[in-house]
DNA sequence: TTCAATGTTTAGAC
DNA sequence: GGTCTAAACATTGA
């Protein structure tokens, strides 16, 4: 289920408790989910054999992201890529706590049977459970290999970073032919958002998602640019989305969802101006949009 | 029973 | 080459 805030955000709360941890062991429960990407895996035992020999008993020196892809650093220069594809999650559990992020918990048992992989750690364990199976944990030698693999070569700017910049992604949008929605997901223009996030900035830009981005004016593309920023921002400050079940380490719980304004509001009244919001399919997924506010 | 679900890739048609 | 659609991955739940 993730997207951008869900991955930040899991990033953010799990590194404190893993950082400096040491990979003790590692069961591997599917071993298709470390073979290769969703498109072209297959079974292998010797995929599996590999990866449990490179990544036992390295130490987790960090984690980053890019686009919605966690990347554990080891201190040995050794990567472990994941990607929770749409019900991927983590969930690092010891004694006395307990953190999870991406998919929400239903199963607060572990391992339950969506558990595919288990870290047990210095201290405490790390969990990857995934109903769907679309996501992947993939082991690259060094920074090098990650870096040439075609993992990383189509991604767009991150929008939050300086790397993403206003007269870019004009230039991107105006040279395209094709509807809006399609083209804000499209990782190669902007990395991160998903169908969560595309229809509310659409909403906050007041435009349509199946406008052609060839038709838009440089206004209305200053606020979609300002848009992805302040909504992003906005999620990762409420730690996203996925909030049932999340557990922080101080008990709380945070959460972007209940600032939905389109998203998953099909048939109810805008917030803003009380018409009904319709919903249309575009590029194969539901999209929510006010008829009377989008244009 | 049928459909849709917070992602991504690929194949085929125009 | 660009863009659209549908399908694929696998499972759950409305």
């Amino acid at each position: 289920m993730p997207e951008l805030p869900e991955v930040e955000s899991l990033r953010q709360s799990l590194l404190p408790f893993v950082q400096g941890k040491t990979i003790k062991k590692i069961q591997i429960l599917k071993p298709k989910l470390i073979s290769s990407n969703s498109a072209t895996r297959i079974e292998s035992t010797s995929k599996s054999q590999e990866f449990i020999k490179e990544l036992t008993k390295e130490k987790i020196q960090d984690i980053q992201r890019r686009a919605k892809n966690l990347i554990f650093i080891f201190e040995s220069g050794k990567i472990l890529l994941i990607h929770l594809k749409m019900t991927g999650q983590l969930v690092y559990k010891n004694h006395q706590t307990q953190v999870a992020g991406g998919h929400p918990i239903h199963n607060l048992q572990l391992p339950n049977r969506h558990t595919h992989l288990i870290f047990t750690l210095s201290e405490g364990f790390l969990y990857y459970n995934d109903i769907r199976q679309f996501g992947y944990l993939l082991y690259f030698p060094n920074q090098k290999k990650l870096e040439s693999s075609n993992h990383f070569k189509l991604f767009g700017p991150e929008p939050l970073s300086p790397d993403f910049n206003l007269k870019k992604f004009s230039t991107s949008l105006l040279s395209k032919k094709a509807l809006l929605k399609p083209t804000l997901l499209d990782q190669k223009v902007v990395v991160g958002l998903g169908n969560i996030y595309v229809d509310e900035v659409c909403f906050y830009a007041k435009i349509l998602p199946n406008r052609i981005c060839q038709s838009l004016s440089r206004p209305e593309i200053k606020l979609l640019f300002d848009g992805i920023k302040k909504i992003l921002s906005r999620a990762i400050a409420l730690k996203g989305s996925t909030v049932a079940n999340y557990i922080l380490a101080d008990g709380s719980h945070g959460g972007y969802t209940k600032e939905h304004k389109v998203y998953g509001r099909s048939g109810k009244v805008c917030l803003v101006c009380n018409q009904t919001l319709k919903s249309i399919k575009l590029g194969g997924r539901t999209t929510v949009y006010c008829p009377n506010c989008q244009q």
